[in-house]
DNA sequence: CGGATGCTTCGGCCCGGGCCGAAGCATCCG
DNA sequence: CGGATGCTTCGGCCCGGGCCGAAGCATCCG
């Protein structure tokens, strides 16, 4: 009332909660949060409801921007439609869980994803919340243009893991901070990032698993994990798959 | 299906967004996210229903946990439950505004909102994630035990602003990134942060306005913007109410 | 080319839950 | 103490939207 951006503002607040309001959509939403995307029969599978049904869900998702659909002959593929769409899932999520507040967690399948995993390109996770962090704790990062560019210290660091990044392409952006839904936390996006992920599993550190996950391997819990500050060596879930 | 937990966890999700899914309690849940707290008949002349109506979507936002209660004779008074719960509403209106993408932030209040706001007696909006990112450009700030400790530089950067920061109280958080939702970043909370931000105001750089609005003063501008890096001088909103 | 497969559209059923007015209860205030 | 105020509880109305089976359409594959 006395702000008046609340009268426009608030039906559409309703209307996209709305589409993660119901049983049968939320578990599809939460299928392709882990897993990247899905054909309408999974989907429907995954829902548990008729592939009617399903159909009916996955045009509304589509109709509230939350997916986006690839046809592939006679399938159709469906994933999350961007980075905002999970992250929003994810905080709700959060909330979701928060009275039994390790239970979900507790999964070996979310906590491996929770720890690490892929997010376009780069690494997500707590483990790439260490690595912002450490990048950060020496120094080596400068705000610039609503991004980061590398200091001095920044290539130092990176050296010492044996990158040498590339120049910066004009065509996208560098560096910058990218929400960890998980994390409630920052991690680095961006193509800095994109050579980081892609220079840890081209030495063998981690490697991929099923869906999103990354799995960190005894290479990288020996030559990575040291180097990321004191909190990153404790808690992370058993390495190995 | 491959992933156990989507059975067991997504019902949950289904009903925390079910909580928000009505267009009466999205209105009221945007009221409060704006506000801070409110009675109930206010929120139902926001809501724009009925002491009735809006009684019942109050018992059953309670019952969500999404707002907590403080009877204060005949009046009762909400607020939202967390930040958990701040940061999910935000995470889903950024979802909703994200195709006309400037027209709801356009709003002088909800732009001075996103600039700088208080967060549980720290400040919030982008002019404290510049903040946070000037202390941790110039290696202010080492992870510890899943929050942050002051270097030597961090120290020197405060002392700067004529900051001496208090030893670390043994009872509560010293300095942890806390979720910017209008930013999708970090800053700092947590002790630590809670003086930063009375020490702003007690200069005067920064005064509290209409609900968790926080305005920059001219002292502000002058004294505080420039020691935080490049980016911050630009695209405030202008700094005087 | 024709049956199988993947998906959507159409109709019709049904129910959860949003709405209000009236009544009830507690607190406040003159 | 008694009327006013703030809020909730109770009943009863109504409708949006979730569900499925059947039918329809496109693609695939032998």
């Amino acid at each position: 009332m006395l702000i008046p951006m609340a009268a426009s503002h608030e039906p559409r607040l309703a209307r996209v909660a709305a589409a993660v309001a119901d049983p049968a959509r939320s578990r599809m939403l939460a299928y392709l949060l882990s897993g990247e995307y899905a054909s309408a029969g999974e989907l429907a599978r995954a829902a548990d409801v008729t592939a009617a049904t399903a159909s009916g869900h996955l045009a509304r998702l589509l109709d509230a921007h939350f997916v986006v659909v690839e046809p592939r002959g006679r399938h159709r593929y469906y994933r999350l439609a961007d980075a905002d769409v999970a992250h929003a899932l994810e905080a709700l999520a959060l909330v979701a869980e928060r009275d039994p507040h390790d239970r979900a967690w507790a999964h070996p399948e979310r906590q491996r994803l929770r720890y690490a995993r892929c997010c376009y390109g780069h690494l997500a996770g707590r483990l790439a919340v260490d690595v912002f962090d450490a990048l950060q704790a020496c120094g080596g990062l400068t705000a610039r243009h609503g991004g980061y560019v590398l200091t001095q210290a920044g290539c130092q660091w990176l050296a010492n893991l044996g990158l040498e990044p590339q120049p910066a392409s004009a065509r996208r952006r560098y560096a910058y901070a990218c929400l960890d839904w998980s994390e409630r936390r920052d991690h680095l996006g961006g193509q800095l990032a994109d050579e980081f992920y892609r220079h840890c599993t081209s030495r063998g550190w981690m490697q991929r698993s099923v869906g999103r996950v990354v799995v960190l391997t005894p290479a990288g819990v020996r030559e990575l994990l040291p180097r990321l500050g004191a909190g990153a060596l404790h808690d992370g879930p058993a390495p190995l798959t």
